[in-house]
DNA sequence: CGATTTTCTGTTACCGCTAACATTAAGGCC
DNA sequence: GGCCTTAATGTTAGCGGTAACAGAAAATCG
C-alpha cells in the first residue's frame, strides 16, 4: 500500500518507502526460513549437497520440496559470473540460417540432444540468411552472457566479426559450424564441418568419372549461401582442371522444390534440349524440382541429363530414379559442436576443430 | 575505497579480501565514467532517451560507441524482474517434441520471425515426445524466469502441470499450441491450433463420401504422440458413427518412410491384398511409405487401396499420385503464437485462444 | 586436556542493472 | 522576486543468488 502520499508528516520515514518486491516467487529465503537455516546452507546443499550436515540436508531437502523452488538463473549467473571460468555453463546461443530448413533443424536437435543433461540450456535465434540480420541477433544473443556461442559458417560482416572476438576474448568458445575451411596465418574460431569447396571439386569429378562432358553447377539464389557458391568455385575449379567446360547458373531465390523446377530452364536450349549431360545443385530441393521436372517434360534421367544434388533429404531417395547426391552428417554436426564446447567448457581451453566426413553417394541419377 | 578498517596489524584489513570481480566486460559503469555521469544516466539513455538532456545524450552515445558496451540482460530481468508485468519481455521460452521434425521446425521458425524484432529472445528445448523430459525440461525453461512459455499440446504429467499452473499465476503467459480443445469447466492455458479429434472425424468423412466401405486408421507408433492418438479417436468415431467398419493400426515407433512401409503389411492379408479399402495416416511420413510400398508390390492407388496422409509434407505432392492429405498451419501456429504472448506481455491480459484452419486437400491418392 | 584442525553455518559484500525517492537546477507565473 | 512546477541527474537500496571470509562447534591429536 502507497502512503496518502505527501504526507508532510512522516513523509521521509524511511519505512514508508515502498520496497520493491519479487515476483511473489519462492526464492532461496523462502526455503531457509522454512528449513530453519540460511539462504546460503540451501545454496550449498544444492550445489555440494556433501557440505552441508546430513541433517541439516535433510530439513532444506523438505523444504524444498514443501516450497517448490525453482532456483532463478539469472540470478545464480550473475552472481557467479565473476569467477566460473564462462558463466558456469548454463546457456549456449545458436545462430542459424533459418529453423525451417530441415538440414539445420536437424543440426539443432544435435545440438540440443548433446546438450541435454549438460545442464545447458539453448538460445536459438535464426538469420534468416541476411548478414545484417546476424549481427543484430549476434547481439541481441550475446546479451544474454551465454556461455558458448555457435554460428553457422565462416562469413561474417566486419561488425559480427568484432562482437565474436570480443566474447572469444572474454573467454566464451565460440563455434562456426558447417564449415571447414582454416586460413594459414588468420587466427579464426573453432570450426566444426566440412570444406565445401572439397564437396565441390568432388561432385565435378565425380561427374567427370561418369563420362559427362558438359557440367553446369545450378547455385543457390540466396545471396549469403555462401557453402552453396563455395561448393560451385570447388566444382567449376575441378572441371576446369579435368578439362571439361563447366558453366554456373543461379537459381531462384528460394528454397524450394518449385525453384529446381524453373531451374531446368536454364539448362535447356530453346527446343527444350539439355546444353549440358550433367548438373549438380546446391541442394536437394533444386535437384528434386529439376528431376521432377525433366522426368515431366519425357527427358530421361541420367541418359538425357545427369543429375547431382546437395544434402540427402528423404524426397530424393524416394524419385525415380533416385537422386544422387551428398549426404552430410548434419546432425552429428550439431552433436559435435556440443561435446566440443562442453569440453571446452570443462577445460578451459579452446575447443577443436573437427572435420567431419560427407560422402557422395551415387544412386540413380547421375 | 573501503577503509583500512579493523586493523590490529593490517593483515585483517578488509582491503586484503578479494573483491569479486566481473569479467572485465564493459558494463554501465564503465560507460558512465567515460561519459562523465552516473550509471542511472546510461541506464536511462538507453530506455527513455528522451528523459536525458540533449547534451548528456551526444556524450552517452558517445561513451556507449567508444566503450562497445552490451547490456547484460540478465542483470537486467533480475533488476526490473520486481515490477514489469512478466519481467519486461525479454526472452520466450518453447518446449516441443522434436526439432528436427519439419512440422515442429516450422512452428518455431513462425515463432523466431514473430518474435523479431520484439526485443524476446527464443529458449528452445525438446522433450523427444517424452512426458517425463518434458518435466524436467519445463523446470529447466523456467529456471531462465521466461516471459512466456510456449508449450505443445495439451497433455501433460501432473507435475509438468503443476509447473505450468505456477508459471502462469506469477502472470507468465503460458500457450499450448498445435492444439485446440477447451473443456468446458476445467481452466485451462491458452490454446492456439486446432481440433485433432475434429480433423480425424474430417479423414474419415472424407474417405466415407468417396465411398470406401471398409477403413484403417494408421497411428503412430509414438506413444505420447497424443494428437495422433487424437485424429484416430476422432476418425474411428466418424466412421462408426457412418456405419462404415474401421479399424486401428499402429505403426512402429520412428517417424520414418520405413515406418510406413512396413505399416503396409499391416493392411494386407497373406495373400498381399489389401482387407481394407483406405487407409488414413498419422502423418506424411507413413502414408508416403506406405504409398510407395504399395506400388512397389504393383497395387494401385487409389483403386486397390486409397490413402490419405496428415501434415502435407513435401514429398506428398510430388509422388505419383500425389497424397491425398491435411495440409496444417505449422508456420501460422507459430507466428499466432508468437503474436498471441506479445500481446498478452503487452496488455497484462490472457492470450486469447485461436483455432487455426487446417484444409484437406484431396489430391490423386483418395 | 589444551591446542589445532576440520566441519558446518552464518555474515558481508557484491554480480550489473533498475525502481523509488532525493536533490538540484531551470522554467513559469502573478 | 518568491512560490510552485517541471526537467535532469544523483543516491540508495534492492532483484536473487553466490564468493570470500569469519566464527562456533565438533573432531583430532600429542
Amino acid at each position: 500500500m502507497r502512503p496518502a502520499a505527501p504526507a508532510s508528516s512522516a513523509k521521509t520515514a524511511s519505512a514508508l518507502r515502498q520496497p520493491r518486491r519479487g515476483h511473489g516467487r519462492t526464492t532461496l529465503a523462502d526455503v531457509a526460513r522454512a528449513a530453519g537455516v540460511t539462504a546460503i546452507t540451501v545454496s550449498r546443499y544444492l550445489r555440494q549437497p556433501q557440505r552441508v550436515a546430513p541433517g541439516t540436508a535433510r530439513a532444506v531437502a523438505a523444504a524444498l520440496l514443501a516450497t517448490g523452488y525453482l532456483p532463478n538463473k539469472q540470478a545464480g549467473v550473475l552472481a557467479s559470473a565473476a569467477n566460473a571460468p564462462a558463466g558456469g555453463a548454463r546457456m549456449v546461443a545458436a545462430l542459424i540460417p533459418s529453423i525451417a530448413n530441415s538440414i539445420f533443424a536437424e543440426t539443432v536437435q544435435g545440438l540440443a540432444d548433446a546438450l541435454h543433461g549438460s545442464g545447458c540450456e539453448l538460445l536459438l535465434a535464426s538469420t534468416g540468411y541476411s548478414a545484417e540480420r546476424e549481427e543484430e541477433q549476434l547481439r541481441a544473443l550475446l546479451g544474454w552472457f551465454p556461455s558458448a556461442l555457435v554460428v553457422t559458417g565462416r562469413q561474417h560482416t566486419p561488425g559480427a566479426l568484432a562482437l565474436l572476438r570480443q566474447a572469444q576474448a572474454r573467454g566464451t568458445p565460440v563455434i562456426e559450424i558447417w564449415d571447414h575451411h582454416p586460413e594459414p596465418g588468420a587466427e579464426s574460431f573453432t570450426q566444426i564441418g566440412f570444406d565445401h569447396e572439397q564437396v565441390g571439386r568432388a561432385m565435378a569429378e565425380h561427374l567427370v568419372a561418369r563420362g559427362y562432358r558438359a557440367l553446369a553447377y545450378v547455385d543457390s539464389g540466396v545471396a549469403e549461401d555462401f557453402r552453396a557458391h563455395e561448393r560451385g568455385d570447388g566444382f567449376l575449379a575441378a572441371a576446369r582442371q579435368a578439362g571439361v567446360p563447366a558453366r554456373r547458373v543461379t537459381a531462384a531465390a528460394v528454397e524450394a522444390i518449385d525453384a529446381g523446377r524453373q531451374a531446368l530452364t536454364a539448362l535447356l536450349d530453346a527446343a527444350g534440349r539439355p546444353t549440358v549431360r550433367a548438373a549438380a545443385f546446391a541442394n536437394d530441393h533444386l535437384a528434386c524440382g529439376t528431376l521432377l521436372e525433366a522426368r515431366g517434360r519425357g527427358l530421361r534421367v541420367p541418359q538425357d541429363l545427369a543429375l547431382l544434388g546437395f544434402g540427402d533429404f528423404s524426397l530424393g531417395r524416394q524419385l525415380e530414379p533416385p537422386l544422387s547426391t551428398v549426404h552430410t552428417p548434419r546432425f552429428e554436426i550439431g552433436q559435435a559442436a556440443a561435446r566440443a564446447l562442453l569440453a571446452s567448457l570443462h577445460s578451459g581451453q579452446a575447443a577443436a576443430d573437427a572435420r567431419l566426413p560427407w560422402t557422395l553417394v551415387a544412386r540413380g541419377s547421375s
